[in-house]
DNA sequence: TAGCCCAAAATTTTT
DNA sequence: TTTTGGGCTA
C-alpha cells in the first residue's frame, strides 16, 4: 500500500470514473468498450449487443478518457438509429453531449458540403434531389439527346451512374475508362447529368458522399482538420459501406487513428447498393494495427430460432465462421406453414396475430410481419383491416415522395435555391397557370443563357414570342414568389401554409377529383411536420428541406401506437420483436428471382433472410403460399433457405393450419388448389374470391373499425364513423371531440384501446 | 395550353 | 390491378 504513488484513489473500483458504465457487460464486451484507442474491428453478431458497445463505448470516451464530445464522429446507417444511439448517450450520462458528431454518412457529408460550398463547387444553397428527380431528369437528357427515354431506360442509366458513383468514378473517369459503345454512350449522359446538377446547384445522394470525398481530396487542408478534430470515428454497419465511405473514414481516421468499426459479414445485405463486404474483412489490411473482438453471445432469440438461423446461414461460402449462441432457454421451434394463395397467407398471419395477443398475452406492437418486396404488403393489409387489426407499415411510399407533397416542397426549394431548375419545372407547372411547354423551356433556356437568378428574372421579363394568356401568368408567379421569398425567414410552417394559400393548392385538388381528400390530408400532414420542425426550434426553411430531404421510412416509426409493425427484410435490419413473421419464402420471390443465376446474389439473399429471422426473440413463424398472383409469373415453390435447413429445426405445421378454420372469416374451400394455374385463370380466381365473400363484409358500414377511438395529431382524439377504402390509403370518417367531422387518411390515426 | 382517354408497363431491396 | 405516360381534341 505504500507504494501506491501520491495521489493515487484509494477508494473501491466502482469509484473509478466509467466503472459502472462497464459493470453489466460481459468480458468480450467489457473489454471492447474500454479497449485502448487505435484501429479496433468489432465482429458483433446478430442481438449481440452491437449498439450496446458503441454507446457504452463513446459514453466511456468522454466519461473515462475526458475525451470532448465534439471531437467524437458516430456514423450510423439510419437517422433512427443516430437519434437513438444519442439518446442512449445521453441517459447513460445523464447529460446532453450536443457537441456529438452523430448522423448518417449522408446527413453528415450534407452539413460539410453546405459549409464548403464554395470549395465543393456548389453555390450558397444546396439542393438534394431523391430518385425520382434523378429520373426526371434523365430522362430529359435522353430526350434531348434523341434516346429512348422510357422509364426503364433511365432507370437503368441511374444504376449505371450510381454504380460508378459508389466505385467513386467521376464522369470524365467513367469517360475514360469506357470501352463498348454502351459505356461511352453512358458516360456521355452520366457527365450530361452531372453538369445539369452542377448548374442546379444540387446533389443527388450518391453525390452527397462523392462529392465530399472529392471535396477532401481537393482540399486536403479541410480533410485534415476535420481528421485533427475527431480524435475518434466510430462506424455502425460497417459491413454495408461502400468504397466511398471507406475512404471517407480512412480519410478522417489518418490523423489519430483511432477508427473503431462494428459490424456483420453475414449482415450485409446491400451489394446491390454498392456495398463491399470486403471493407470488413479486409479491416486488418487496411488498419494492420488493428484489435479485433468478437461478440458471439446473443441475448434476443431463444436457442431453437438462434439454431435455425445459424443452419439457414451456415450455407453461404465465405463468411467469416462463428457460431452465435444463447444462454436463454426452451422456447418453441419455429414454424412454417403452406398456404394456398397470398390471401390465405395473410388470413393466417392476421389469424395467429389475433391468437398471440388474446392467448399469447402479447400486445400488437409485439409482432412484426416481413416480407421481400413492398408489393406482399396489400394482401396481408386486406387481411388486418378485415379483422381490425391495427398495423403500421414501415417504408412503402415514402411521404416526402408523395406527388402533393413535392409539389408544394418544391417551391420552397426553389425559393431557397433558385437555380433548382426541377423544382422550378414544378413550381411553375403544377397547378396549371397557362404556362405550357413552349413557354417553360423558352424562358428556362433564357435564365440558363443569362445565368440569371431565375426569380428575379421572372419577375422582370417574360420570354419573346409569349401569348399574353402565359405572359400574365409568369408576371403573376414572379409576384407571388418575390412576395415569399421577402418572408423566407419566417418559421417554414408559415411558409408553407402561405404557399398552399398563395397557389390555391386546396381548391386545385379539389377540382382534380379522385382521391382528392387523401391528398388533402396529406397536405394537413405536411403542415404538421413543418409545425413540429418549427416548434423544435430546429432551423428554417433550409433547414426543414435538408431534413426532409434525408429522411427516410423508418424514421417516422411511431413507438406509441399499438400495432403491428409490417415492413420489408431490409427494413427489419437493427430491430427486434418478440414475435416476427417471414412471410412469402418462395423461389422467386425470396430468394428473389433477379439473384437465381448468380452464386453472390444468392448468398445475399441468404443473408437477408437471415437478418429476418435473427429479428425473433421469442417465435418465429415462416409462410409461403403455393399461388402468388403476380404480373409476370406465380410462386415458385417453396424456397430453397427452407430446404437447407435440417427438418428437426422447425416444424411443418402446413396441414394443421390449412384444415382448421382460423376463424369465421377464414376463407374455406381454397386448399386443395392445384399449383400452377396458367395466366388465362387469375380472372377466374378473383371471381371466385368474390364470391367466397358475404357481400356485407365489404360494407363500410359493417366494417370492424367503424365505432373504434382514435388519435389523430393534429386533430386529437374522436371515433370513427365509416371507413373508404382499403389499406393505407383508406379514408376514415371520424367525429372529433369538439363536433367536426373530418375524413383522413388511415395512416395518420393511432388506435386507441 | 390543358384535360381526357386509352394503352402499356409494373415489382427488388434504400441513404 | 393499378398507375403512368403519350396522344388527341377543344
Amino acid at each position: 500500500m505504500e507504494s501506491l504513488p501520491a495521489g493515487t484513489p484509494m477508494h473501491a473500483k466502482s469509484n473509478v470514473p466509467g466503472d459502472e458504465l462497464l459493470a453489466d457487460l460481459n468480458p468480450a464486451q467489457r473489454e471492447a468498450t474500454s479497449a485502448p484507442a487505435g484501429p479496433l474491428l468489432i465482429l458483433a453478431g446478430a442481438g449481440s449487443g452491437k449498439t450496446r458497445v458503441l454507446t457504452r463505448r463513446i459514453a466511456w470516451l468522454i466519461r473515462r478518457q475526458g475525451v470532448p464530445a465534439q471531437r467524437i464522429l458516430a456514423v450510423t446507417f439510419t437517422n433512427r438509429a443516430a437519434g437513438e444511439m444519442r439518446e442512449r448517450v445521453e441517459s447513460l450520462l445523464g447529460q446532453s453531449v450536443r457537441g456529438l458528431w452523430i448522423g448518417t454518412f449522408h446527413a453528415i457529408c450534407l452539413r460539410w458540403l453546405k459549409r464548403h460550398a464554395p470549395a465543393a463547387g456548389y453555390g450558397p444553397q444546396l439542393s438534394v434531389c431523391d430518385a425520382e428527380d434523378q429520373l426526371s431528369l434523365l430522362r430529359r437528357l435522353l430526350k434531348e439527346e434523341g434516346f429512348d427515354h422510357s422509364p426503364r431506360r433511365a432507370r437503368e442509366l441511374q444504376a449505371i451512374i450510381s454504380r460508378a458513383k459508389n466505385r467513386s468514378q467521376t464522369a470524365e473517369q467513367f469517360q475514360e475508362a469506357a470501352r463498348s459503345p454502351a459505356q461511352m454512350l453512358a458516360g456521355r449522359l452520366y457527365r450530361a447529368y452531372q453538369d445539369a446538377l452542377r448548374r442546379q446547384s444540387a446533389a443527388d445522394f450518391d453525390d452527397l458522399l462523392l462529392e465530399t470525398h472529392r471535396l477532401f481530396s481537393g482540399h486536403p487542408e479541410i480533410a485534415d482538420a476535420y481528421a485533427r478534430q475527431f480524435e475518434h470515428v466510430l462506424v455502425d454497419e460497417y459491413q454495408d459501406t461502400n468504397h466511398v465511405q471507406f475512404l471517407l473514414v480512412e480519410r478522417l481516421a489518418r490523423v489519430h487513428g483511432n477508427i473503431l468499426v462494428v459490424g456483420d459479414d453475414d449482415q450485409s445485405i446491400y451489394g446491390w447498393r454498392g456495398a463491399e463486404v470486403r471493407n470488413i474483412l479486409d479491416f486488418r489490411e487496411h488498419f494492420p494495427q488493428a484489435t479485433i473482438f468478437y461478440l458471439e453471445q446473443n441475448y434476443r432469440s431463444t436457442r431453437p430460432i438462434l439454431e435455425f438461423a445459424n443452419a439457414a446461414i451456415a450455407v453461404n461460402a465465405g463468411r467469416y465462421a462463428k457460431q452465435l449462441w444463447t444462454e436463454r432457454p426452451g422456447g418453441g421451434l419455429p414454424e412454417f406453414f403452406l398456404a394456398a394463395d397470398e390471401d390465405e397467407e395473410a388470413e393466417e398471419v392476421a389469424a395467429r396475430a389475433v391468437a398471440a395477443r388474446e392467448r399469447g398475452g402479447r400486445r400488437y406492437r409485439d409482432l412484426a410481419v416481413f416480407y421481400r418486396t413492398h408489393a406482399q404488403s396489400r394482401a396481408l393489409e386486406d387481411a388486418f383491416l378485415r379483422r381490425g387489426i391495427p398495423y403500421v407499415i414501415v417504408g412503402g411510399i415514402y411521404f416526402y415522395a408523395r406527388r402533393e407533397v413535392k409539389d408544394l416542397l418544391s417551391y420552397l426549394r426553389v425559393l431557397v435555391n433558385p437555380r433548382d431548375e426541377t423544382s422550378l419545372r414544378r413550381a411553375l407547372t403544377v397547378p396549371r397557370r397557362g404556362i405550357g411547354e413552349r413557354t417553360l423551356e423558352a424562358l428556362l433556356a433564357e435564365i440558363r443563357e443569362q445565368d440569371a437568378d431565375a426569380l428575379e428574372w421572372i419577375r422582370a421579363r417574360a420570354p419573346e414570342g409569349v401569348p399574353a394568356r402565359a405572359r400574365a401568368a409568369l408576371a403573376a408567379f414572379g409576384e407571388m414568389m418575390a412576395a415569399l421569398r421577402a418572408r423566407l425567414a419566417e418559421p417554414p410552417e408559415r411558409i408553407l401554409s402561405e404557399v398552399v394559400a398563395a397557389t390555391g393548392y386546396r381548391e386545385y385538388l379539389r377540382e382534380q377529383g379522385g382521391d382528392w381528400e387523401e391528398r388533402l390530408a396529406n397536405v394537413e400532414e405536411l403542415l404538421e411536420s413543418a409545425r413540429l420542425f418549427t416548434s423544435r426550434d430546429e432551423g428554417g426553411v433550409a433547414e426543414y428541406l435538408d431534413q426532409v430531404s434525408l429522411m427516410t421510412s423508418g424514421d417516422a416509426l411511431d413507438a406509441r401506437a399499438d400495432a403491428v409493425t409490417l415492413m420489408t427484410a431490409h427494413n427489419a435490419k437493427g430491430l427486434e420483436f418478440p414475435q416476427v413473421f417471414v412471410t412469402g419464402l418462395e423461389e422467386g420471390l425470396f430468394p428473389h428471382a433477379s439473384a437465381l443465376e448468380d452464386r453472390e446474389e444468392l448468398e445475399e439473399e441468404r443473408r437477408l433472410f437471415y437478418v429476418a429471422c435473427t429479428r425473433a426473440k421469442d417465435e418465429l413463424t415462416l409462410s409461403a403460399s403455393q399461388i402468388r398472383r403476380r404480373f409476370s409469373s406465380g410462386a415458385g415453390g417453396v424456397s430453397r433457405f427452407l430446404g437447407e435447413v435440417p427438418r428437426g429445426l422447425f416444424r411443418d405445421v402446413s396441414a394443421a393450419s390449412l384444415a382448421a378454420p382460423v376463424s369465421s372469416v377464414h376463407r374455406p374451400g381454397r386448399t386443395g388448389r392445384e399449383r400452377g394455374a396458367g395466366p388465362g385463370r387469375v380472372g377466374e380466381e378473383d371471381s371466385s374470391a368474390a364470391q367466397d365473400w358475404p357481400a356485407h363484409a365489404r360494407d363500410e358500414a359493417d366494417h370492424p373499425w367503424v365505432g373504434r377511438r382514435v388519435y389523430h395529431p393534429r386533430f386529437g382524439h374522436g371515433l370513427v364513423t365509416a371507413v373508404e377504402g382499403r389499406g393505407a390509403q383508406a379514408r376514415i370518417t371520424v367525429r372529433f371531440h369538439g363536433g367536426q367531422t373530418r375524413k383522413v387518411l388511415r395512416e395518420y390515426l393511432e388506435w386507441e384501446p
